[in-house]
DNA sequence: GTGGTCTAGACCACC
DNA sequence: GTGGTCTAGACCACG
């Protein structure tokens, strides 16, 4: 389901982008691939319609739902891909993070350490593999 | 030395704050441990006076260093210290971050290839290991 | 022989109207003259019949078929002539449309080369002429 | 000068984007590059400041300008380049359009008298070129 | 019912 | 001063 903190620092419609992408990647989105309305979503989470048909616009913008006017939206057909192409651009991110994070004295370790934690792998599995 | 890029969506006086902390990392503060002054830096880098009493009040308010008045501001003793610290806190964002690529499906090795990567360990080091 | 796209973003009614024009240009309407009903339209187009009915309202409007009522819509006898002329005065919007692209920079040999391209007129034929 | 057309059935925010582009394609923007602000231009033309943030923020999604948050809006080096490449590609609807008047029966010559009419050109200045 | 656009007015962060 | 975000509420076109 959608959870969206009003007082976060991260402007809602960007939450609600997230919440999307999650949904999608998860496949909680009805199988005719209806997504929910403006009106009732707005109603739903207490959210103003236009902070939501800002968050649909961007959605839309990158693929992942097209619009039939005056019938709803519907999720695209290669949304699952485009959401995986987007994912793997983001790593460049993770490289940049990672890279500050060794500037500042992490070691390698420790950045390992914590990939093996969410990806639950424990040290001997490693060792093994 | 200071590299500010003013078309950044990320506050100038954030930028601010992270090269202080790179420069203190990397023992580019004079040896005296005096930083420069508002005004010297304010003229410099062609940024707002009140934007560097910003920066310079988180860097104190951080305890990384103090102001004596009338005379400058010195690096605190303890700054390599505190920011190493500040470091192992900032790992926690790391593993949030991860979470997140995993959830868009970013599998396991990619993320420690980056890992390998920013340190500089080929896969045979690895191995070896 | 329909065909209609309802993700486009031109409305349902609107594509109705055109594909209907193209028909009676082609004289793809039957000998008799008769449209086909606005039931029978909507099952095979799976199109609301309002839609349906909106789109036949503004082609009998614009004096391209009448109604019999009780009976059918047919052709009117001067239907082509009405579309020859229609198409005259949408020359305009190309006038306006070319005058456009000039002020964007688009140079006069593109345009030309690009009525060319559609009428399958080569250079040489052009310079013979 | 901006010229908005409020019963105008395109809307508000599309307009502003073409007298932007209009503008910037014409050397209209002040020598230092920076657009007028949301707030003046909002109170200037009557419209809502959040219809211009919108046109605004379109214009910096096609990359024709950039913001210094609390500073301004700057255009961008590259902008002119960006439109007229813009343009090139909207010669592509171009000939979608004079396919459809052929369609409707508009021939060949009426075309290209009309790209005459708009690039001033005489029926001879073509014989002899 | 659906989405699309707009206004009026507010609050915040940044410079 | 600047831009960025949000709410509340309205109107329109389309189906």
């Amino acid at each position: 389901m959608f959870i969206i903190d009003k007082m976060s620092r991260t402007p809602i419609y960007e939450q609600l982008i997230s919440q999307f992408e999650s949904c999608i990647l998860s496949g909680d989105i009805g199988s005719d691939g209806q997504l929910p309305s403006v009106r009732y979503l707005s109603q739903c989470l207490n959210v103003n319609p236009n902070t939501l048909q800002r968050a649909y616009g961007e959605i839309e913008r990158r693929g992942l739902c097209y619009t039939v006017p005056g019938n709803g939206r519907y999720l695209a057909k290669d949304a699952l891909e485009r959401l995986k192409a987007a994912a793997f651009k983001q790593t460049e991110e993770l490289e940049v993070y990672i890279r500050e994070l060794k500037e500042r004295g992490v070691d390698y370790d420790t950045v390992v350490g914590i990939a093996n934690k969410v990806y639950e792998i424990n040290e001997r599995t490693v060792e093994e593999k």
